[in-house]
DNA sequence: TATAAAACATGATAAATGTCATGTTTGGTC
DNA sequence: GACCAAACATGACATTTATCATGTTTTATA
């Protein structure tokens, strides 16, 4: 065993919630036997935009950003991925380039898993296709909604959704704040705004009640008032 | 036969630029016979939004744009669809009612496929799933970098953008004009916009002389010029 | 072909957001 | 604990973009 979780995949828990739940019990040995497991400390990268991939990772521990830098210097972060989530498997289908950096947002654990066994696992297994289907679905989906979230709604509004997402993806502590924290700038570079922009908001939001703070950790107060600014009342 | 095209996917051109070409020869002949050619006429829709799809669209002739309403009453146009490509199969595939809209912004020839014919294929072939794998992979990709685009590029230089998309997707008549005629506030909602913005811009650039224009025909005028505004310069 | 509706166009103005400058707080490290 | 760098914060201002008003042109159709 080389660290305190389960060092096999056949009985790793965070499989449950990803699409190597679809492979067969000889599939997952052969993908367990291959694997191998890394750390990755805060701001360490797992990938950059550009790289070739030669597996995937699966996330047992922490949080990655996917993130894509634009023309004009600035990052924009276009997912967040944290336990039980696979990722790279969209570049390596493709068998292009990654289109994203993956950057630790904390101290992550992560399984990579060479390429070879899950091509060939969808060449061959057609329920593990089409599970990976469906996540890849799910995400084109996500994508989608985001792409309306940029164009059509206000900075103030992409923010106080940004709270709510990390509410319902991430949870909360036992004082309430927001068990993901990140800096002003990530929740900038999630919003698609300007990291001035974004801490004035959050002062705003503060000021009127919506939200507490305690130094980098952020508490929805007002949920109600919250969630109208945020559909546009 | 039903009109002037091919009416048997079995040798139907279309077919050759999606992922039905990695279907065998029965796969085909049972897709073939329950399919139901349709004409759409421009401005009618396909399916809504929320609506629960039976099947999947295969496109033979005209452009159907794929849209969501926003909370603002604004439509964002998040992908034009032209001859070979396939509408649907991400809601078929994850077994979720529409979650946009397709409407035919030029009359249209469409082949309806139900649904079992397509999810029994990927059940079944692998090289099937994994080709609509290969496809979804790229729309993704697509998408991820249309939200950077959203939230990191001015407006103008989305407009910009969006007639290089036009002339690369859909190419040029001979005279020179984008053949995909879009109205000012499709180009408006395509590049996430007020229709107004969306005017003025172009109007500035036909001053500017990056464009010509006529009617609503638009031509590229100053490739060099376009381009150069569009990665900020 | 007359007519109404839709699309296009432009000005005036307000609102939202970015940028630059500057200062404060926080966190890590010697 | 002193010190430095990074993160956070806020003001002042410029720029971008949306909105509202109004007029013109195009298109569809009775």
């Amino acid at each position: 065993m080389e660290d305190g979780l389960e060092s096999r995949c056949e009985s790793c828990i965070v499989r449950q919630f990803n699409s190597l739940r679809a492979m067969s019990k000889d599939e997952l040995k052969k993908v367990s036997d291959s694997k191998i497991t890394k750390t990755v400390k805060k701001g360490e990268a797992l990938f950059e935009e550009g790289d070739k991939l030669s597996g995937i990772y699966c996330v047992r521990n922490g949080v990655s950003k996917l993130s894509k830098l634009s023309s004009n210097g600035k990052d924009q972060i276009v997912k967040l991925a944290s336990k039980g989530e696979v990722i790279g498997q969209r570049s390596v289908i493709a068998e292009e380039h990654a289109n994203l950096s993956a950057t630790a947002v904390n101290d992550m654990e992560v399984c990579f898993i060479p390429k070879d066994s899950i091509v060939h696992t969808l060449n061959t297994n057609p329920n593990f296709a089409v599970e990976v289907l469906r996540h890849m679905a799910h995400d084109l989906k996500e994508a989608d909604d985001v792409i309306v979230n940029m164009s059509q709604k206000t900075v103030k509004q992409r923010v106080a959704e940004a709270f709510f997402y990390l509410k319902n993806n991430f949870g909360e502590d036992k004082d309430g704040f927001l068990a993901l924290t990140l800096s002003r700038e990530d929740i900038a570079n999630v919003v698609g705004t300007a990291t001035e922009s974004c801490i004035r908001i959050i002062s705003e939001f503060k000021k009127k009640g919506y939200i507490k703070t305690s130094g980098k950790k952020i508490a929805i107060a007002d949920e109600r008032g919250l969630q109208d600014l945020m559909e546009g009342f």
